[in-house]
Formats: structure tokens, sequence, C-alpha cells
DNA sequence: ATTGCAAGAATGTCAGACAATCGGTGTTGA
DNA sequence: TCAACACCGATTGTCTGACATTCTTGCAAT
């Protein structure tokens, strides 16, 4: 399961395409009861589809329904980046600061996965923090469906940098304990972040 | 995965109680292979747990974490019935009002069962028209975590009855259109359901 | 009473097979 | 020429049966 996970995040699949399943036992070396466990489960996860009798697919994820998941997480992480800013414990906080400079280095650089990977470390910790761990589970999932995006948002021209500021901003408030101005930055990060995907799929990055 | 589905939501499984996949199989009449597919789909949903070489069982709920699904279950739910305030159309606000009135008779009758159908119904309503179809499949999908309360709490003396005043109250900020008139009768509708939720396992109903 | 071991039970995985279904292809008839 | 139809390959849905691995449990020995 995590094989194809990880083949689908990084795209190895065209949106639309179907996954043959002999196919994918062959290439992954294991039998097909197997995969088709694994198969129900990345269904289950809205990774893949399963239409009856046609078998999986990578689902084609339009504008719409990108905005749709954009908009449920942007009330996940707001509450999360809220609550953690009241309940996260100093050492946490300093994990937090040192995903954060992870970040800023990656964002100097013109490496774009590594840029997502510390991104995406940063947002983790306050999820792991907000003191709910449901809150943090289904934004795992929705995170991973529109994962999609997270590469070429970030290559954009001075989207790294302008991340890196809003992120400042998010652990700033944090650090300081300042409830209502983490959830505001939180939000404005969001915003941009989800404004940044739409570019780079507009212009197709 | 329906049968099961159905078994596990009315309470035909002990909480904690190993599932045994031999057992289940003859029961449904069916194979081990279609058994096990059925079993990840269930446990991506969170409906039961498989842990490795132990196979699956029903998780053990625990009040804390019942209260972690209900605070994210009512940032969604009041989400939803503040979008359907403004956005419903005509129609469905009728179909709304037509299950208020069903459950209305419901909540006059013992038939605790009934009532429980009808204001899952009025929920799922509300969620359809929130305009946001992720907001709508998360929400069910953390409804289903917590099934194993709603008929119980709906069986305490006098549940129904406030459960109905406080259903009309959204009805009516969703018909005249008060978006944060229905996001408040929402939440105070969460927050007692919560709370009869505690009750009802506390009290061993 | 505790520890160690062995038998049984249950899971994880596989191979192979077969029916049902879908999609495309070629044929036939208007 | 074009449309409808029948056919066929490809793919999925499902089953049977088997085997190794792992966990549990009961028993025996210390």
């Amino acid at each position: 399961m995590d094989k194809l996970r990880l083949a689908i995040f990084s795209g190895l699949f065209q949106p639309g395409s179907r996954l043959i399943e002999s196919q994918l036992c062959t290439q992954l070396g294991i039998s097909r009861p197997s995969l088709r466990e694994a198969l129900r489960s990345l269904e289950a996860e809205r990774l893949i589809e399963i239409v009856p009798n046609r078998g999986p697919s990578i689902p084609a994820l339009t504008w719409e329904k990108a905005t749709a998941i954009y908009e449920v997480r942007e009330l996940l992480e707001v509450e999360a980046a809220g609550r953690c800013a009241s309940r996260i414990r100093p050492e946490q906080l300093r994990e937090l600061e040192k995903s954060l400079f992870a970040f800023e280095e990656a964002a100097s650089s013109n490496d774009s996965l590594a840029q997502v990977m510390t991104a995406a470390d940063f947002y983790s910790i306050i999820l792991a923090n907000c003191g709910n761990p449901v809150l943090e589970e289904v934004h795992r999932g929705l995170v991973a469906r529109i994962s999609f995006f997270r590469g070429r948002s970030m290559s954009l021209e001075g989207r790294a940098q302008s991340s890196l500021a809003e992120m400042r901003e998010i652990f700033e408030s944090i650090a300081s304990g300042d409830e209502k101005a983490a959830r505001k930055a939180s939000k404005r990060h969001l915003l941009k972040a989800k404004a940044a995907a739409k570019l780079s799929m507009d212009g197709g990055v």
C-alpha cells in the first residue's frame, strides 16, 4: 500500500488513467488478493476510484473539487493553529521552530521537493499539537488528496519566499500564544497557497 | 461491506471484540479474499481496527476519542448549517421541513430507532445542501464512528423533545437565511447532543 | 506460582481458476 | 454510407485451496 501511495503522490500515474490489476501485481511483486486489499484501502481514502466492473483509476481532480477540499482544510487547519497557540509545549515549540528553519533553508534553494517536504513537516507539527488526533487525521487525509498540487505550486516564482513569510507569521503567533493571530495567519497562508495552486493549475506549470 | 457496516452500526459486535475472518466468511457466505477487501475498506473508515497478525476488531470508543470526534464534527456541522442558510434552494428547504415534521412525529412516539433515523435525515439534508460535497463526506465518516451513541442518547428521558426544539431553531434560522443564527443553533444542538451522549455513556443506558 | 514449551487457531499471502462484464472491432443489413 | 448487432479479447469479481508465519492458550516441569 505504501508503494502505491508513494507512486500516486509522486504523480507517477496520469490523472484519469486506469490502473490494471495484473500489471500492478507484477510490478509490485504481489498477488492479486493482496493488491486488491491495498486498492480498497486507497479507495476509502479517496486516493483512487474503483468503479464496478471497470476497476481502479486515478480520479481527475477538478478545480471545483479541489476548492471543496481547500475549504474544509481551511476549517481544520485554522482551528488547529488556534488550538496549537494556546496549548503547544515548549519542547514542541522548539521542534516547530526547527522545522521553520529547515524550510527557510529549503526556500533559499531551488529544491522544490525539499520545500514541499519541510513545509509539510511544519504543518504536521502544528496538527500533531492541536490536541485533537481526529482533526489531525482528517486533515492528513485531505492534504493527501491535493498532493497533486504541492510540487507544482511551490515551484512558482517567489512562492517559497512568500510562503516562508506567512509561516513565520504563524510561528510567531503560536510562539506568543496568540490564538486569534494564529488563526488569521493560518487562514492567510492557506488562502495564498490555494491561489498559488490555482495559478499553477491554470498556468499548466 | 454493507452488511458488515450495518452489523457494526446496530451494535451487533461488542466494542473491543475480535472479528474472526473464517467465522464472518461463513456467516456472510463469502470467501476470505472478498471479506478481507471489505475489512480493509472498513478499516480505512476507522469502523474497525486491524492490527497486524491479530486481525480485525471493533475499536473501543473512549470518551476522550469521542470528544475529539465531536469537536471536529462541530466545526463541520456548524459551517454546513451556516452555508446552508445562505444557499439552500426552496425545494430542498421544503424537504428539510418535511424531515423536521417526520422527526416531530417520531419524537412524540417511543420509537428511538425512528427518532435516530429521522434526525439523521434532517442533518443529511443540511449537509447535502451546504454546497461542499467534501464537507458532507467527511462529516458522514465522523458520524459513523460515533453511531455507537445515537440510539442510546436519544432514548434518554426527554432528549427527543429537547432535540426537536433545537432542530426547529436550526430550521427556522436556515429558512430565514440567517447564517449566524443557523451556526449558533447548530452549535447549541451539537453540544447538547454531546452532553446527552456523555450522560448515556456514564449512566450505562 | 512461574516459566517454558508445544499444540492449536488465526492471519498473511499466494497460485490458479472461472464466470460476468465492459470496450472495441468487424460484419451485416438498410 | 451509416447504423445496429454480434462477437471477442481484456479486465474485473469471486472462489477454492493451500501454506508459512504469528499469536494464543493450555499443559507440564521446575
